[in-house]
RNA sequence: GGGGACGUAGUGAAGUGGUUCAACACGCCGGCCUGUCACGCCGGAGAUCGCGGGUUCAAAUCCCGUCGUCCCCGCCA
């Protein structure tokens, strides 16, 4: 090696180079062997060039060039040639131009890797998990990493430009209350005493507040022990940031322009600001959801008066008992058969609902199993309410406020994708703002927090607060992009009294508070400023940005849906000395033999 | 914790009780080939049908269990 060292990446030759002298190095896409002329197609991280191997270049070398196979890992010098007009291949970027090799090295063999290297490969995931290293090799795999890589850089200069600091802080810290299951880990010096990872800096980026760092962020890896979807992994990159003496606007300023660089720098797209904005109350009210996917719409219409006194029981009944009827109406999608309804039928279970009423409004009148019982003032009320016409399909839930939103809300979206509804290149960024404070959590009888128990009550509803908790509005604010969650915070508490108001409603007693929270109450007699901030799911970010339908293509070593790695095969078992160190003994009685 | 889908050569996949049932494609190995670029042509090797048990004269195929991957519900302040 000591007397080739590397001229060029691959597809940083260009016509320009036609007659130098160049050395290049990387992996064997594929070959071409002719007997006589072999063409060797090499790659590197920035794509393939053609190298040609002529008997009349170099014999020994030529013949050497016949035993090399895919992914060996080969140098070679030659000299850059114009291809023929008829040989130009236009796929390529570097397709009118070749390399003739007169030296070649081979730097290391491969096996015949278990799949190809090569872009849209019908493998397994599991298998392209297991040999990472080879999956990383493809090119889509490799965009999306340098987009990511982009995405921190971007996102560094500019909130550095903005005067935000960069401060790191603990990976082992202190286990807390609510939220997301905590990551353990043991400490060693203290014996039967654990740090947990963190589901956030959250507090730490308050305490930095205090300390008047004024701008903070961080990029940074989160842990929540929770299960896996396709867009959630136990461990995951958050941009969080706080600021001090601000309001929800100037969150939203920065958020708006980071984001409007990010995609800029990245994709070379503008997108128009300031961004969409729906309260908490109007977002599932009118789609369903709180994050909902407004690239479409459909949405949902409370058509409660309208039916309340019909013939039919189930609506009628409903509306006395004080629950909702809400329906969605799909244009144009008549042509939807009796399987698809079942179908549709069986999806909306899955959210708690006991069936689902329909209606289709074909030319010669309506049809459904539940027409019959609308008199023809109510089905003009529905026309008008739902704007129906010929052709169009009407679904119908009938429940508490809460689980027909929900339900409507996810068939909503269903059909949005299903009938192809959604301009899958818009990127549609929506502010949820006004989020309730509690929820009201049945398993544990109390009250929970919505965001996290250090947000601020909107000031109006500060009375509510002992009087109706699940009336009041949080100063959170939710950034939702073509329904992902993208960004999540809020403003925070910075007043020892209102801090402690909170956690008592939320059942943590005083003692409890002190103990878990007593650095954080503390902190706040000495002269807490205002603030707030915001943090993003980053994966999720750079998901939607190249288009990958899972957070796994975003990730280089990410885990299964079981939480396990294939390729280091972690979590694994530990030997005795290292569990007696940490003075833990294991109960696997009840658990699976591991 | 629950619901669903899948598991057959290196990879993808056909085959759902019976006599070529272990196809096909890509890849791999060997041979031929001086303009290919998804090279072509000829020949070849490669599968205890995820694993364990059961039913049967007979199981890739039916039943039970188990392991693994994915999607979803719960969970994710």
């Amino acid at each position: 090696m000591a007397d080739l060292k590397r001229t060029h990446y691959c597809t940083d030759l260009t016509e320009k180079d036609v007659g130098q002298e160049v050395a290049l190095m990387g992996w064997v896409q594929r070959r071409r062997d002719h007997g006589g002329l072999v063409f060797i197609d090499l790659r590197d991280r920035t794509g393939l060039i053609q190298t040609v191997f002529n008997p009349q270049e170099d014999p020994e070398t030529h013949q050497r060039s016949h035993a090399v196979r895919s992914e060996y890992v080969i140098a070679v010098k030659g000299r850059v040639r114009p291809r023929p007009d008829d040989m130009i291949n236009e796929k390529l970027k570097t397709g009118r131009i070749e390399v003739f090799i007169y030296h070649l090295r081979v730097l290391n063999t491969a096996e015949t890797p278990p799949f190809q290297i090569e872009d849209d490969i019908d493998v397994s995931e599991a298998i392209r998990l297991k040999y990472r290293y080879l999956d990383l090799r493809r090119p889509s795999v490799q965009r999306n990493l340098l987009l990511r890589h982009k995405a921190y850089q971007v996102t560094r200069s500019f909130l550095d430009q903005e005067g935000f600091i960069e401060i790191e802080t603990p990976v082992l810290t202190k286990s807390t209350p609510e939220g997301a299951r905590d990551f353990l880990v043991p400490s060693r010096l203290n014996p039967g005493q654990f740090y947990a990872l963190p589901q956030s800096p959250q507090l730490f980026k308050q305490l930095l507040m205090v300390s008047g760092f004024d701008r903070y962020f961080q990029i940074v890896k989160c842990y929540r022990d929770e299960d896996f979807r396709a867009d959630r992994q136990m461990e995951f990159t958050q941009i969080d940031i706080e600021m001090s003496f601000v309001d929800e606007e100037d969150v939203h300023d920065i958020t708006e322009r980071l984001l409007a660089t990010v995609f800029k720098e990245l994709l070379d797209i503008e997108i128009p600001r300031p961004f969409k904005r729906l309260t908490y109350a109007e977002a599932t009210s009118r789609y369903g959801l709180d994050k909902p996917d407004t690239r479409f719409g459909m949405e949902l219409k409370n058509v409660t008066d309208i039916v309340a006194g019909s013939e039919f029981k189930l609506f009628s009944q409903v509306a006395q008992n004080g629950g909702v009827i809400k329906a969605i109406n799909a244009k144009g999608q008549s042509s939807l058969s009796r399987k698809d309804l079942d179908d549709l039928t069986d999806f909306v279970k899955i959210y708690g609902a006991k069936g689902l009423a329909w209606i289709k409004i074909n030319p010669d009148g309506w049809q459904s199993p539940i027409a019959k019982f609308f008199s023809e003032a109510e089905k003009e009320a529905l026309i008008r309410a739902l704007d129906v016409e010929a052709g169009d399909v009407l679904f119908f839930s009938a429940d508490t406020p809460k689980v027909v939103n929900e339900i409507l809300g996810q068939l909503r979206v269903k059909l949005g994708r299903a009938l192809n509804l959604i301009n899958t290149d818009e990127y549609d960024f929506l502010w949820v703002t006004h989020f309730p404070m509690f929820e009201y959590s049945q398993e544990e009888q109390r009250y929970t927090a919505m965001h996290h128990p250090f947000t601020a009550p909107v000031e109006e509803d500060l009375d509510k607060l002992e009087t109706a908790p699940g009336e009041v509005r949080a100063r959170a604010y939710d950034l939702v992009l073509n329904g992902h969650e993208v960004f999540g915070g809020s403003i925070r508490i910075h007043r020892r009294d209102i801090q402690e108001k909170v956690f008592h409603l939320l059942g943590i007693g005083q003692e409890e508070a002190e103990e878990k929270f007593g650095f954080l109450i503390k902190a706040l007699e000495y002269g807490a400023p205002p603030h707030g901030g915001i943090a993003s799911g980053f994966d999720r970010l750079i998901m939607i940005m190249t288009g990958a339908d899972n957070i796994r293509d975003v990730i280089a070593f990410p885990k299964t849906q079981k939480a396990t790695c294939l390729l280091t095969d972690a979590p694994s078992k530990v030997n005795r000395q290292q569990l007696l160190e940490l003075a833990i003994r294991l109960d696997t009685e009840n658990k699976k033999e591991n």
